[in-house]
DNA sequence: CATGAATGAGTTTTCATTCAT
DNA sequence: CATGAATGAAAACTCATTCAT
């Protein structure tokens, strides 16, 4: 029993999904082309089609969905923490997790340039972004940061820029980095932290 | 005498950059072909590759040099600027010049991508950023900002990743973040301007 | 007991045959592909090479059924018929039934020229006709028209011809052109109907 | 000197579009790939696209122009006609000048259909029977055949019936089909042929 | 300097057909 | 009987690059 052709089905769409995501990050979204994903997928070139109705969605698939596994990732250790300098080292913790070409990061700019000509996939992406910045916003908010949801957007956008950018300088690690962007969770006075 | 041959040479060069860099900006890096930069340029296919060793050669040619103008038409305009606040404003003004998918700005973007795969072109776009960097550090010690060196870098990246969201969220406008972007540079106390 | 397995087979069977009669006509015979039949009839795409042996094997039955439908619906009525001129316009009456394009005279062109390169569809087709024009000509004869056998050829092949035209060309309704080509049915003398 | 590039590519894009027309006669239409008509020519595959902007302009300038030339030649040769029954014949001797498949009246039939699922190329297929048409109208009218609009119309139309019929019935011979054809061009009494 | 024809490998996508379940 | 996943070979089209003129 077990394996049905439909589980397989279910299976090779997977391994799609992950070597496309790979690929992504690796070769850069405009260059990831149906051979090279069904290569990487071990499987054969004309299932790429089969599974989607083209390259655009299975990347577009592929690319919201590590989105929003790393976004959902974040909020629970976001809950274990106490202060909004702690929340900053916390977010850019990601930034050297990997050295150089961390995989999740690069795809994240891959997929927002992607998606400024893709408005179906900017919808996907800005729903993301919007749930993992209001999130971040409640918190910034209940620890008393000023103007929390501006705080969110910012942060989260000099986060994103800051991994576009340590590709080229190495030296933008979270240690260097960190206590300067802290500077943007200003509290209100005689609030705690 | 008037335009010899070596003057029309230099012509189609320049023209071929500009069509480049405009190309980069609409159409993505690695969607930009010699077919329709040569058209835009309104020149021959033929003198791509007359001109340039390769298309990846024009493309790093043409977006380095978009960068070095736009980052060295920043640096008078700083001198102008009386404090932190006014400066960061400065900064984000070009996020708003234009509506939604501001050439300039995208090509940035797209060159950070090109680079991360390109050690060649990430050596002269590393130069680029560094020399504004250090510009903008300079600037920032000067008018008593802590941790100049760090806060540029942030500062920089920041702006770059609200640049590269912005075409996913319309809200992202200088007005709605300038003022948390500004506490990143916190002043010693007594220092003001 | 009901609907057996094989009374659920047949009927598989026809709505494919239905489907693939009207993908003939609005894609052209080489353009109707398995995906597309399978889809219009409902059914699962591997279900086409259950029920039918290829592809042509499908789309030859198909049309063949069609023709002969078409073919046998107009004897009756031909039978109804006083003279050749009211026979004329009875079977140009087909061309305006369905303005621009009707599904069924479209499907005979598509098949003549599909039975152009496959023998043995044009071996079934020729049969439909052939059993077509022997069935007019009789008719022709009995009401007094000279060489039966050759006006039945040229009136039939005169009305597919129109079909074909009047595609491109709208004006061609029967009103337009049967009082011509009631020319073709000559009458010896004294023989009337 | 002579054979300059510009010579050269001419030269192609002529083999190309007597490949195409050869092609089109042979496998149908919608059967020519860009590759069969490469190898033709005796061209790489990649001048088709260079050349044509895409299959079906190839196609469609191919089939307009053999079809221009087949008319154009049709005319002179109308003009040395005396009577409505030499000209039927005539028009009938381009049937019979091939046996079984002959490439110029196949291209015919396989342009119609084209053309009903292509506005672009049925306004010029329409272009070329109607100027045909018109042509051999004037000529019927000149020789006292009543009608010589609609009768044009009708002649063309069952010449392309017959053309398209004969693939599957070798008996439809100009001598079989000439002497009911020829009815169609009844004239006015006291009319002389 | 410039042209534009040519090449051959590349791209996405669709297809008929097979087959394990 | 029926399903739908899988395959591999096509299809149309684009591309960077070369080169004779």
């Amino acid at each position: 029993m077990a394996t049905t052709a439909a589980d397989r089905g279910r299976e090779v769409r997977r391994r799609l999904l992950t070597a496309a995501a790979e690929l992504i990050s690796e070769r850069g979204w405009t260059a990831v082309s149906t051979r090279v994903v069904a290569e990487r997928a071990g499987v054969a070139g004309g299932l790429v089609h089969y599974h989607f109705a083209s390259v655009q969605a299975l990347l577009s698939e592929a690319a919201v969905g590590v989105m929003r596994e790393a976004t959902a990732l974040l909020a629970p250790t976001l809950a274990r923490t106490r202060n909004p300098a702690e929340a900053v080292e916390l977010l850019l913790s990601s930034l050297d997790a990997y050295t150089g070409s961390d995989p999740v990061s690069t795809l994240f700019s891959e997929t927002y340039l992607a998606a400024s000509r893709d408005p179906r996939l900017a919808q996907s992406v800005a729903e993301v972004i919007d749930e993992f910045r209001a999130h971040l916003a409640r918190w910034l908010g209940d620890h008393g940061v000023h103007a929390p949801e501006a705080t969110a957007a910012v942060l989260g956008a000099a986060i994103d820029g800051l991994v576009m950018q340590r590709a080229l300088d190495p030296t933008l690690t979270a240690g260097a980095v960190a206590p300067v962007l802290a500077r943007l969770c200003t509290q209100s006075e005689g609030d705690d932290s």
